[in-house]
RNA sequence: GGCGCCAUAGCCAAGUGGUAAGGCAAGGGUCUGCAAAACCCUUAUUCCCCGGUUCGAAUCUGGGUGGCGCCUCCA
C-alpha cells in the first residue's frame, strides 16, 4: 500500500512499526463552534484512510483528539470569537459548550458513516501529560521563559522547517506584523501560556496559572495512547507550516528521533471555487445540507469523487449531482442483491474489478478511481449475488452503507400505511376504467404526501421520497 | 514579498511515456394511457498556450498565461 508522505513528497510503501498494527493520530476538531463541511472532508479523508488500512488486513489503533481548550479571553468580543459571545448570553462554561459541539461533531461523522477512532481524547484531560513533556523539554534546554508564558526555542532544533520546507531567513524577512520583542526568533512558538486572571480556563503549573500552547496536545496525547513512535499523522494541509511543524520540532527535540513516519495531509473543500470562510456566509454544516433536502453520505459521494490531495470545490449542483448519482448507485446495488442464487459469471470477473478496486485504493488512496470500478461491477449486464457479495466488501472501504441503504430501499416499499394502500387500490381501478382524469389525480394527491408512484410491468411500486 | 498547489468535455473527475476510467448534465431510444423511475445508446481525433526530448507525450522538459491556497490557534 502506497502512501503519499508530506515530509518526502513522495508516495511511499507503507511499512508499520509492528506487524499487522497500524497507529494513526488525526487532528480532530476544536469544540467551540459547528463544524463546517471543509473539516468533514477531512475526517472523510481520515476515515477513507482507515478502512483502507483495515481493507489491507492491518488491525488499528487510531486516537483523533478533541480540542476542548481554546484560547478564550474573556474580553474578546469582537465578532471572531463568537463562542466566548455564546458562553457570555447563555451562561454556559467553557466545558458546556465544548460538549455540546463534541456531540453535534460525533453526530455528524455518524451520519457521514465515519467510523469512530478507538481513542478520543480530550485536550482539557490531559493537561497534566502536557505539562510533563513541557517540562521534559525544558529540562533538555528547548526551552525559555518570557514574561507571558515558556516558548520553544526553534533555533536549538535542527531541521525546523523541514516538512513545510520553510525558507526561515525568508520568513524573517517577511516581517510579522505583531512582534514579540521576548522571543528569541519569530518562529518560537508557546508551549505553556501563562494565563492572565480574566482567562476563562486555566490550571497550575511550575510557571504559575497558565493554559498549554498551540500545539502540544497532539504530541503529549500522541505519546501516551501510541508511544513515543507511530507510523501515520494526519490533518488538513493548513496544517503543514505551523501545527505540524511545531509537533515534529517539540516530540523530535524531546525523543532525539522522529516521532512519525508518514504525515498526510487532506487537501481543502473550496466554495464556488473559493474560500470557506465564515465572514463570506459559505463556511456550510452538515446540517445545511440535509436542510437543502441532501443526505449526509450524499456530501461522502462527493468527497469519494476527488482525490483526498487535490481542492474540492462544493457546489449546490455539485451535491445535487451526486446524491442522483448515489441513489442511482443503491438502484444498481439493490438490483444485483435480489438476483437470483447461483447465476454464474464470466471467469475471472470478480477477481478483475477486485484487483482493479484494490490496485486503486492501495495507491495512495485513489478513491475516485475505485468508485469508478465500483461503478462498473454494479453495472455490469448480470446481476449476481456474488457481484453483490464484491459491492460490499469494497463498501468496507468506500463506506457509503450499501448494506443498510439497500435494505432501506427495500423497506420503504412495504410500510405504507392501509390509507395509502387504499388511494393507491382506487388509483388501479381508475386506471383499469381508463379514467385518467382520477388517476392521475390520485397520482398528484400521493405525490403531494410524499409518495411517489411507479407503474411497472409487475404493478405499480410506491415509495417514500 | 515568501512557500506551495493546480489547469483533462457544459460540470465533478481518473489517468504520471504507448494512443482519453467513472459520475452528473444533455440528446436519442425502450417501457408507459400519459408520466415518473429504471434501463440501453450517443456525446473530448483531444488534454490552457508556445517551443524541446522521444518511434511515440495529457503524461518528461523549458518558457508563457490563467486559477487557487497558505504565511492569522481555520481541516
Amino acid at each position: 500500500m502506497k502512501l503519499y508522505n508530506t515530509l518526502s513528497r513522495q508516495k511511499e510503501e507503507f511499512k508499520p512499526i509492528q506487524e499487522g498494527v497500524a497507529s494513526i493520530y488525526s487532528c480532530g476538531p476544536t469544540v467551540y463552534q459547528y463544524a463546517h463541511i471543509g473539516n468533514m472532508r477531512s475526517y472523510v479523508f481520515m476515515d477513507i484512510l482507515r478502512r483502507a488500512l483495515k481493507y489491507n488486513g492491518y488491525n488499528l489503533k487510531h486516537v483523533m483528539n478533541i480540542t476542548d481548550v481554546g484560547h478564550l479571553v474573556s474580553d474578546a468580543d469582537e465578532g471572531e470569537d463568537k463562542m466566548v459571545k455564546t458562553a457570555k448570553q447563555t451562561q454556559k462554561s467553557p466545558l458546556e459548550i465544548a460538549e455540546y459541539y463534541t456531540g453535534v461533531f460525533m453526530k455528524d461523522i455518524a451520519e457521514l458513516n465515519i467510523e469512530k477512532p478507538e481513542y478520543i481524547p480530550k485536550a482539557t484531560e490531559h493537561i497534566d501529560e502536557m505539562l510533563q513533556f513541557v517540562e521534559e523539554l525544558a529540562e533538555k534546554g528547548f526551552a525559555y521563559e518570557t514574561s507571558d508564558g515558556i516558548y520553544f526555542d526553534i533555533m536549538k532544533f535542527e531541521g525546523y522547517g523541514k516538512l513545510s520546507r520553510l525558507d526561515l531567513e525568508g520568513q524573517i524577512a517577511g516581517a510579522r506584523v505583531d512582534v514579540n520583542e521576548e522571543k528569541r526568533h519569530p518562529a518560537d512558538f508557546a508551549l505553556w501560556k501563562k494565563a492572565p486572571k480574566e482567562h476563562i480556563m486555566q490550571w497550575p503549573s511550575p510557571w504559575g496559572m497558565g493554559y498549554p500552547g498551540w500545539h502540544i496536545e497532539c504530541s503529549a496525547m500522541s505519546r501516551k495512547y501510541l508511544g513515543d513512535v507511530f507510523d501515520i499523522h494526519t490533518g488538513g494541509v493548513d496544517h503543514i507550516p505551523v501545527h505540524h511543524e511545531n509537533e515534529i520540532a517539540q516530540s523530535e527535540a524531546l525523543l532525539g528521533k522522529p516521532a512519525v513516519h508518514y504525515w498526510l495531509h487532506g487537501e481543502f473543500l473550496l466554495i464556488d471555487n473559493g474560500k470557506m470562510s465564515k465572514s463570506l456566509g459559505n463556511a456550510y454544516t452538515i446540517a445545511d445540507i440535509k436542510k437543502e433536502g441532501y443526505s449526509p453520505l450524499a456530501f461522502r459521494y462527493m468527497c469519494l469523487n476527488a482525490n483526498y490531495r487535490s481542492k474540492l470545490n462544493f457546489t449546490w449542483e455539485g451535491i445535487k449531482a451526486a446524491q442522483v448519482a448515489l441513489d442511482r448507485l443503491f438502484e444498481g446495488v439493490l438490483a444485483h442483491r435480489k438476483a437470483p442464487e447461483g447465476i454464474e459469471l464470466e471467469a475471472g470477473l470478480l477477481k478483475r474489478f477486485e484487483e482493479d478496486f484494490k490496485d486503486a485504493v492501495n495507491d495512495d488512496l485513489n478513491i475516485p478511481k475505485a468508485l469508478g470500478v465500483a461503478w462498473n461491477a454494479v453495472k455490469h449486464g448480470t446481476k449476481s449475488q456474488d457481484i453483490y457479495g464484491l459491492l460490499l466488501k469494497m463498501d468496507n472501504v468506500l463506506g457509503l452503507d450499501f448494506a443498510n441503504i439497500a435494505q432501506k430501499h427495500e423497506d420503504e416499499a412495504s410500510e405504507l400505511s392501509p390509507e395509502i394502500e387504499e388511494l393507491v387500490n382506487i388509483r388501479q381501478q381508475a386506471r383499469k376504467d381508463k379514467n385518467w382524469k382520477l388517476a392521475d389525480e390520485i397520482r398528484d394527491k400521493l405525490n403531494g404526501m410524499g409518495i411517489q408512484l411507479e407503474d411497472t410491468p409487475e404493478g405499480v411500486k410506491a415509495t417514500r421520497k
